[in-house]
RNA sequence: GCCCUCGUGGCGGAAUGGUAGACGCUGGAGACUUAAAAUCUCCUGACUGCAAGGUCAUGCGGGUUCGAGUCCCGCCGGGGGCACCA
């Protein structure tokens, strides 16, 4: 039934349909059936305080016409919403109010919800999940206890910020120009204790099989970038006092070593302490002193000039036994390689640059006429035994050579580092972890099978603690409640103080526990344990909430295998390019560690990757509160309507592209609903007269008709929504001027608007006589047959000028055509009395005469 | 510094190597109206010409081609990413 509005009354129609969408379950998607099956996936929200951006309907339109063109096509479509909803502005929010951030992210999800819902997007809402609701954390701590056990969780001590006046470690985006955000306190690194993802381990297979998706190149290159791989050797340099073992160095330049002459150790080496002869002490000590406050950022702006001091120790070169000073500076880096190189001033910029600060030699290895440094390649030179060799065959050799003496081997590195992991935070998922005494522990492994094979463990004040994992079954762990949502004071979460949570009798095989303050049940079976404090960052829950929407109420397994089996992995999914290094790069990892399980039968969790781009404000900048150039879809659909705003949205440029918000162009694309709406509907409300079941319509509306068609449908498959909405008002416009329209033709119009206009097509629809949905209707063929024009109109151009155009019988030949330009008023002028050269002609388009 | 992208009318943008500026906005003229709004029609890159037309024009400079916004080389500018990774 339709609204009984007599004009465009979208303020009505909207929540009409919106309504009935709802009663009627019309976007529900049933696992399993004979339909091919559609999946198209959103990145789903952070719900903010702030409500609903104008940037998040861009992309959410987009996917929503794939979604409702998809269904239209005969597919069994999958496109599901959810919550990413941990995070810290809501535990902001709570430290400052005191309530509970669960409350708060309710509440704001709430909002999001009914926003969301205002847009009429085609979620199926029985499938929306929330990464802070326990049944689905549950599988967060369950996908974590997999990669525990298979030792791709480990701890280990890594710098935070931390401010001491507020006595909290602060995130990234928290510390601003080295203050707190919050004050304006000075900040500091402190190593604290943290969890870690080894994705190193996957670090091969993630920048292998980047091969295998379609995603935008300029996201591949830069997880490519951020990977990082580069191959080289690994070289032993002995000492020349044995104070220790040899120093292992990594370079890519094999072949440059017998111009190597001196070497750089990261002031964080282990080693520095151990080689540093006495006179050099204190210099060294020093030095290592600054360096160690500043952080990796500093190190990097600051060190504008290179910095370092002489150990006093020397190494030997293993080619030619060459004896090298050893040196400690901060442009070497201990997180990459072995934090040790061998400096090649001659051949590397940053080498070079230290050299000349510190008057080191420089010894040319590489020949070529570039003066120094010479980066590029060459052949050797001052190399005995490799002299004239190409630099290629030269790093292949001395590797070779060196490996067979034993002094180094070909590796390879990579600039990705294992994924820290854990946050000193309350709002996230609790880790699934218990730890307890060494003795405990291996009496407890003796009755668990899932442990890792070599135990993770800290030490701290002399005492060994192991990380003893819950057994599946005791799984979801939930957050305690807190009184007071500031961290600890000392570097821990606010879970830390929670004593009855915190410090438990354990049941090391069925999870059970109890505060410590009880007394030891009986059994021998229970130990003394204290619980992990920190928990899991934003990024867990993300990870994987694709695989949740196949099966999501599931509590016996993340996902069926029946579901997985029949949804598989997203068709299309959209997003931001802000996420295109990290949460894909995470995602793509813990699909691989679920695929190594048996878990998921695919090895990439993306097929196809699309990025819309930003939407800026008016002026031309980025929106922000503080700039006051937000756009909120609220007031737009108030004053225009959701359709209008959808079919806005779309028509302002390339979905990738950045592109600014304009209110005067809104104007536009509402006057097109509009005018589509005057075409179906008279004034009193009534059918429009000219359509007509049975009269006949222009023929070349038809044709324009099967033309739209074709093309709105390639534009939907190719995501260029902005040409296909100019498709359609073309369509309109050729509408509009002709006298007669059959209804037929009307109909495949609306079904056209549909995906894009969604209240509107099913209002005229359902106006036109029609059964709701519109959605259900088969989408409109063309066909190819009525595409077919009676003549051609060919360009005539002479020397590739445009000289007059004229039209020819469709299938005409050149000798044809050429006739006809010379008898053409406008072109002929331009050949009269000339000879010819050259004729190009291209059947159905152009005539190109080269005249001399 | 390195890597990647994008530069087209007054504006957003369109153009498988084949009529540059589709579609929309803005602006102008007209129709309808007592009037206005809405709607409809025509015009709207620059220069030149009475007109038909001509010349120039896709950031700048070269090149390839019968023909270049599109391909190649070198610059300039905007945006994004990485950043002492050996």
């Amino acid at each position: 039934m339709p609204t009984a509005c007599t004009d465009y009354a979208f303020n009505q129609i909207e929540p009409h349909w919106q309504k009935f969408w709802e009663d009627h379950h019309t976007f529900r998607a049933e696992t399993g059936g004979a339909r091919p099956k559609y999946y198209v996936l959103d990145m789903f929200p952070y719900p903010s305080g702030a409500g609903l951006h104008i940037g998040h309907p861009e992309g959410y339109t987009a996917t929503d016409i794939v979604a409702r063109y998809k269904r239209a096509q005969g597919f069994n479509v999958l496109h599901p919403i959810g919550w990413d909803a941990f995070g810290l502005p809501a535990e902001q929010h709570a430290v400052k109010t005191g309530t509970h951030p669960a409350a708060n992210t309710a509440a704001n999800i709430v909002n999001f919800k009914r926003q969301i819902k205002a847009l009429g997007f085609s979620y199926d809402w029985d499938r929306e999940v929330s990464t802070t609701d326990p049944a689905y954390f549950k599988w967060t701590q369950w996908i974590f206890l997999q990669l525990f056990r298979r030792g791709l969780a480990y701890v280990d001590e890594r710098p935070v910020w931390w401010c001491p006046e507020l006595r909290t470690v602060l995130a990234n985006e928290e510390v601003v120009d080295g203050k707190s955000e919050v004050g304006g306190f000075p900040v500091e690194r402190r190593n604290l204790r943290q969890w870690v993802l080894r994705i190193t381990a996957y670090a091969e297979r993630l920048l292998a099989d980047l091969k295998e998706v379609n995603w935008p190149d300029s996201t591949k290159r830069m997880q490519e970038a951020w990977i990082g791989r580069s191959e080289g050797a690994e070289v032993l340099f002995g000492l020349e006092t044995p104070v220790s073992g040899p120093l292992k160095i990594f370079t890519t330049r094999p072949d440059t070593l017998f111009g190597c002459t001196y070497m750089v150790l990261a002031p964080e080496h282990p080693l520095v302490d151990v080689l540093t002869t006495p006179p050099q002490r204190d210099a060294v000590a020093a030095y290592r002193k600054t360096t160690a406050g500043k952080s990796d950022l500093e190190r990097t702006e600051l060190a504008k000039e290179k910095s370092g001091v002489f150990t006093g120790a020397y190494a030997l070169n293993p080619v030619n036994g060459g004896r090298v000073p050893i040196w400690v500076a901060d442009y070497v880096v201990m997180g990459y390689g072995t934090g040790a190189i061998m400096a090649v001033p001659a051949h590397d910029g940053r080498d070079f640059e230290f050299a000349t600060r510190f008057a080191l030699p420089v010894v040319r290895v590489i020949d070529g006429p570039d003066p120094l440094p010479h980066t590029g390649d060459g052949r050797l030179i001052n190399s005995p035994g490799y002299d004239g060799l190409p630099w290629a065959e030269a790093k292949a050799k001395i590797t070779a050579e060196l490996a067979a003496r034993g002094a180094g081997r070909a590796t390879v590195n990579y600039k990705l580092r294992d994924w820290l992991f854990s946050r000193q935070r309350y709002w996230g998922e609790p880790f699934p972890i218990v730890w307890v005494g060494e003795a405990d522990y291996h009496r407890a492994a003796a009755a668990r099978p899932d442990l890792p094979a070599s135990p993770v463990t800290y030490r701290q004040d002399g005492v060994a603690h192991f990380a003893l994992p819950l057994p599946e079954s005791a799984l979801p762990l939930t957050l305690p409640e807190v009184s007071s949502y500031l961290p600890s004071g000392d570097g821990e979460s606010p879970l830390a103080n929670v004593t009855p949570w915190l410090e438990i009798w354990f049941n090391f095989a069925t999870g059970e526990h109890l505060p410590a303050s009880q007394p030891r049940p009986a059994g021998d079976r229970w130990v003394r344990g204290r619980r992990e404090t920190n928990t899991m960052p934003q990024w867990a829950g993300s990870c994987w909430y694709y695989l949740r929407f196949l099966d999501p109420t599931n509590d016996q397994a993340l996902v069926s295998p029946e579901a997985l089996r029949y949804w598989g992995v997203p068709d299309l999914y959209v997003g931001g390019a802000e996420h295109a290094v990290l949460h894909l790069l995470y995602a793509r990892f813990w699909h691989k560690v679920l695929f190594d399980l048996g878990v998921v039968p695919q090895t990439e969790p993306f097929t196809r990757l699309f990025h819309q781009g930003i939407i800026l404000g008016e002026d031309g900048e980025k929106m922000s509160k503080s700039r006051g150039n937000v756009v909120s879809p609220d007031t737009l659909i108030a004053s225009h309507g959701t359709d209008t705003l959808r079919l806005y949205l779309m028509f302002l440029g390339p979905l990738e592209a950045m592109k600014p918000w304009s209110m005067q162009q809104i104007e536009g694309v509402h006057r097109f609903l509009h005018k589509v709406w005057r075409e179906c509907v008279a004034a009193d409300g009534t059918v429009n007269p000219k359509i007509s079941p049975t009269a006949a319509e222009p023929a070349a509306l038809t044709k324009l008709l099967h033309e739209t068609i074709r093309k709105v449908g390639d534009d939907i498959e190719g995501l260029r929504f902005n040409t296909a909405i100019s498709a359609m008002m073309i369509f309109a416009n050729t509408l509009q001027k002709a006298p007669v329209v059959s209804r037929a033709s009307m109909l495949a119009f609306l079904q056209l608007l549909a995906p894009f206009a969604p209240h509107l097509a099913e209002e005229l629809w359902a106006r036109l006589g029609e059964a709701p949905s519109i959605q259900r209707a088969a989408w409109p063929r063309f066909d190819p047959a009525r595409l077919v024009a009676a003549e051609d109109k060919i360009v005539v151009q002479v020397n590739g000028r445009r000289r007059g155009e004229i039209m020819v019988p469709v299938g005409a030949g050149q000798e044809e055509v050429l006739a006809l330009a010379l008898q053409n008023e406008s072109s002929a002028p331009h050949v009269a009395g000339k000879s010819f050269k050259r004729i190009i002609f291209v059947p159905g388009k152009i005539l190109n005469i080269v005249v001399e």
